[in-house]
DNA sequence: AAAAATTTTTAGACAAGGCTAAATTAATCA
DNA sequence: TGATTAATTTAGCCTTGTCTAAAAATTTTT
C-alpha cells in the first residue's frame, strides 16, 4: 500500500512523462511537486526500491509499468470523481480539483468502479481529460487541436492556450472562456480567417490570431 | 487544521463519552484507538495544547466544546457518505463502514453540504444511527435499545448493530438479518442469558453477546 | 582540456506519530 | 497503614517525509 506522498509522486512523474518522452530530472521533479531536489533524491530511491520507477543516479527517473499502471488508477479516481462534483453535486468545474485531489487517495477499487457505473461510464472529465478504465486504458482520440482548425457546426471543449501572457488570460477572462469551455463554431470567414463561435450562450468573432491560440478537443 | 490522526482520536473520545458519561482514561482510549498507552498520552497531551479536550495528567480526558463540534462534523460526513454508499452506489449496508473511515476524512464543508442537499437531507444513516446537521445537532427520537432488553413475545425491528465487524456482518447475513427485519423474541433462557427468536419464519438462538449486538426499535 | 557553473546527492536535523522499557503515580488489599 | 498491583507517564528510539548545508558529479564555457 502506497502513502499519499507516493502516490502524488507516480502521479506527477506520470504528468511529465507525457509531456517530456525523456527521463525526468530530479529539478523538474522537486518542481512539479513544490519540494526541494534532496527530498526528492530520497522518495525517487524509495520508489525505485520499491519497484515502481526506474532510476540511476544523476540520470533522472521513469515510471515501470507497475508505477504507470498505479498512476493511472489514481487519475481515474480523480476525474471520476470531478465528474460527480460536478455532474452530481453541481460543482463549478473549477472548484473541483482541489477536492478531487484529496478524494483520489481513497482506497477501494469497489468504490472506483460503482462510481464509474453510477456517472454512467463518462469517457472525460470536466476538464475534457480522457478517463482511463479499469484497466488503464483510455482513448487517445481526442488529440487537442487550435480552435481554427474546428469546421462549422462542430464543437469542442477548451484544453489550453498558447500565449501565456497575463493580456490573454484577460481576453479571455472577458468572455468568460476557461479550461473545460465549450465552443461552437458558428460560421468561419475565409477572407480573414476569423470564426464566429458561441461560447457561454454568447456570439463572439475571433481573429485568426486568437483562434490559432486556444486550443480544444472535438466533441 | 487537524491531521486524520487527530480526528480519529477525537471521534473516538466522542463515542466513549457517549456511553461512560465520565472522563475517559488513558488506557480506555488505547484500546478503542487500537494502540499503547505511551501513545495516547502524547497524543492527548497535543490534542489538549490545542484546547479540542481537557486532560489532567493521571485524570484522562474529555471534549471540550469545540473539540465536541468537531467530532460531530467528522460523523456528520461518516454518515452522511454512507448514505451515499448504500443509497447511491448500492453497497450494502455492512461494507460501507470502511470506506467512510476514509472518506470521513475529505476537507471541504461546501462538499458536505452538497452531498447532504443531494442525499435529501437524510436524518439517519444505514445502520440507523442519526446524522449531525450543519451545527452538529441531531434528533435523539428514535432510541433503540439492545435484542437483548426485549421481553419474551416483544417484537422489533432492527435498526443497527453495534460490532462493525464483517466477521458479525457474515453471521447476520447467513440468517438474512438486515436493517428492517422484524424480531420476535419467542423464549430467553436465563442460566446462559442466551434467547430464542423468530426471524423470517425461522427459530435461531443467540447467544447474549448476539443479542447485545442487535439493536432494534420496539413495535 | 581545464575552469566554472549547474545539477544532484549526501549528511545531519526536525516534526509527527508510533513503539518498548523503565519510572512514577494512583489504587487496592492485607 | 504499608505493601503490592495496576494505570499512567517519561525517556529514548524508529519511520516517513521534509529541510538546509555541504560534497560530489555532470555539464557548459572558455
Amino acid at each position: 500500500m502506497l502513502t499519499q506522498s507516493e502516490e502524488n509522486y507516480l502521479k506527477a512523474i506520470y504528468a511529465l512523462s507525457e509531456t517530456g518522452g525523456e527521463a525526468i530530472s530530479t529539478n523538474l521533479l522537486a518542481e512539479k511537486m513544490a519540494t526541494k531536489p534532496s527530498s526528492v533524491t530520497d522518495m525517487v530511491k524509495k520508489l525505485s526500491d520499491k519497484g515502481f520507477i526506474s532510476y540511476q543516479k544523476y540520470q533522472g527517473c521513469d515510471l515501470t509499468v507497475i508505477g504507470k499502471k498505479i498512476a493511472l488508477e489514481i487519475i481515474r479516481k480523480h476525474r471520476l470523481w470531478e465528474v460527480f462534483l460536478v455532474e452530481k453535486l453541481n460543482f463549478g468545474w473549477e472548484e473541483v480539483h482541489e477536492i478531487a485531489e484529496q478524494l483520489e487517495h481513497i482506497q477501494s477499487p469497489k468504490l472506483t468502479d460503482h462510481l464509474e457505473e453510477y456517472l454512467g461510464f463518462p469517457k472525460v472529465d470536466p476538464h475534457g481529460d480522457p478517463i482511463p478504465d479499469k484497466n488503464g486504458l483510455f482513448e487517445v482520440l481526442n488529440k487537442s487541436i487550435p480552435l481554427s482548425e474546428l469546421n462549422v457546426a462542430e464543437k469542442g471543449i477548451v484544453i489550453g492556450v498558447e500565449d501565456g501572457s497575463s493580456d490573454f488570460f484577460q481576453f479571455l477572462k472577458r468572455y468568460n472562456i476557461g479550461l473545460g469551455t465549450e465552443i461552437i463554431v458558428a460560421e468561419k470567414f475565409s477572407f480573414d480567417q476569423s470564426v464566429l463561435v458561441k461560447v457561454n450562450h454568447t456570439e463572439i468573432s475571433f481573429s485568426s490570431l486568437v483562434s490559432n491560440k486556444i486550443f480544444i478537443q472535438k466533441r
